[in-house]
DNA sequence: ATCAGCTATGAGAACGGTTCCATATTCATG
DNA sequence: CATGAATATGGAACCGTTCTCATAGCTGAT
């Protein structure tokens, strides 16, 4: 049942039938017989016929560093509803947090025009990825992390944890910090920046032992939390840069014997679903994932249908769920 | 740069350069000059030349209930890596837990043999799904559930709550169970059904009242154990179907007094993250998930290559990890 | 009446591989 | 020495579309 069998009972050309699928330029007594052969024959012309031609794949690679989590699940809702919305299938690539793998898929993906498009749910950025992303002939969007000269979606990460340190600062004056790695822009540089400027602006000094440096894990922050309570044993906040590391800091708090949030409180970032059901519940930031999957998914979009050329920049809201870890 | 290039350089026929690609039959000679030709200029052949005229996409579908979910991720992890490992890509489809949404994509894939193989990670099986699943011309892997007459990959949901269970009637006398719908035979029917025949099997009686249907979320765990408590005020365990349920039913119980596990034991199923961190820590069947994933990909590369028609089936183990919400 | 410009259509060449078929060469065998 | 297999190779058809180009009919302006 391929194009020319459409063509044969319609009594036109096969050029015709493929101008009544794709632009027009077909007369309207045309347009209606074709239009019932095709109904009566249930015909759906050939993706891999038509990708041949036109070398468009209708199909986006998606490369993220973990399937397993909860902003990455979301983001991936969002991203597959739109472009499944516009005819669009998703090719995922798991990288399991190896830079390595990433960069591979980067070039797999765009070798031979496998995917129309790319969005790369990005944790840290290495010489080969920039080499790798400049170096494509499609467009990409970046996911979770500002890219000069790509267009991307992140979070506000800076502004969230510096509100939310602010905030934390109305009735504490010896605030710790656990973050990540600072190769991670996003999570690690800018949430440690808006920590160190929020008390900066509040006049309040924060030493070097009072701030630690985890995985993303909650053992992790288990122990950074214990390590800036022996160096720091007054200390009366800590500002985590995810939710989980603020779940092993409580955990560790509670073995110290310090109440939460009366002694110190503790704030997370991510708004896991644990956030809410942990006891004391977790006082953290909200981000909108799935938003930020679906806006990168239509920017993506717009830019594999007219690609203009020009990057555009997306930076999310967020808010700040009050939680009673913090008073 | 394609195969006519690489032929003309390497002084053969393109025939001979596709024959080099594909089987053999090319002398030792010949072979080696097409080898530095192809070396050297950095040839890929197209994929979507290749699929226009074999058929073959090298692309498997997976059919998800929903990304945002520890055993899912687990699952498409494993999926993913056995694939990669065989040169098959994935292709993901996100259901939202919609069953038709799950048939449209079984049939969407399955015409125009847009895909290879598909998996589906499945809950529960409407008569659209057989009809869609039957009329299946390529290999399917269920996941998660058992289906006669398909190759399948499930987890040991009755033996692993059976175990669960009467571990806990060693302690109690009086279980509650709050289930999930038994149209999900595997979560639903099958854990339910163990606990019975658990109970039974011990002599314990257990009233209509003591069980309660939930959905798969935290809110309706607590609405569940809330009406259990007030039913059945001496219960003195509950077993939950998923670890998710458990969670509510413990914010419950403590919000009606009961301490946990001396008043009521709780249990859950899946060995979420959650589990562990929690306080009390959740006693809850662990399964391979990751694994489970694993060996489904495995399966469907096998039909893939070689289809003898032979439908498999795989049941996973389990471990019970005792934790103190138990006792 | 002629010609330019528009609409509508079909013929046929791509797209980049695979694979059937024919043919040529070598080599062992009766 | 003729025959038949096994090994190597090239020619050409084919997979199912899109798209360029040529052409034909029609309209309206000069």
């Amino acid at each position: 049942m391929d194009i020319n069998e459409i063509a044969k009972l319609a009594g036109v050309s096969r050029a015709t039938v493929s101008r009544y699928l794709n632009d027009g330029y077909v007369s309207k007594e045309k347009r209606e017989l074709i239009a019932r052969v095709i109904n009566e024959t249930g015909y759906v012309p050939s993706q891999q016929a038509r990708t041949l031609r036109t070398g468009k794949t209708k199909l986006v690679g998606v490369i993220i560093p973990k399937i397993n989590s909860h902003s990455v699940g979301r983001m991936v809702a969002g991203i597959t509803k739109v472009l499944a919305q516009n005819g669009y299938q998703v090719l995922l690539a798991n990288t399991d947090n190896d830079e390595k793998v990433e960069v591979d898929y980067l070039n797999l993906f765009a070798e031979r025009n496998k995917v129309d498009g790319i969005i790369l749910i990005a944790t840290v950025f290495t010489h080969a990825h920039h080499r790798a992303i400049d170096s494509l002939n499609i467009p990409v969007v970046i996911l979770g992390q500002r890219l000069d000269g790509h267009s991307c979606v992140y979070q506000d990460d800076y502004h969230a944890v510096y509100d939310l340190t602010r905030s934390i600062l109305k009735t504490s004056r010896t605030p710790g910090y656990i973050g990540v790695y600072e190769k991670d822009v996003a999570a690690g540089r800018e949430r440690h920046r808006a920590f160190l400027d929020a008390c900066a602006s509040m006049d309040v000094a924060v030493s070097p032992q009072a701030q630690e440096s985890a995985t993303f894990s909650v053992d992790s922050g288990y122990l950074c939390a214990e390590k800036i309570l022996d160096a720091v044993p007054d200390v009366d906040a800590l500002v985590c840069a995810t939710d989980d590391i603020a779940f092993g800091a409580m955990t560790c708090l509670r073995e110290y014997g310090k109440r939460i949030p009366e002694d110190v409180q503790v704030t997370g970032v991510g708004d896991s679903k644990l956030s809410k059901i942990m006891t004391p519940s977790l006082t953290t930031v909200h981000f909108y994932y799935l938003t930020s999957g679906v806006e990168a998914a239509k920017m993506l979009v717009d830019a594999m249908t007219d690609d203009d050329g020009v990057p555009r920049e997306l930076r999310m809201g967020y808010e700040i769920y009050a939680r009673t870890s913090s008073r």
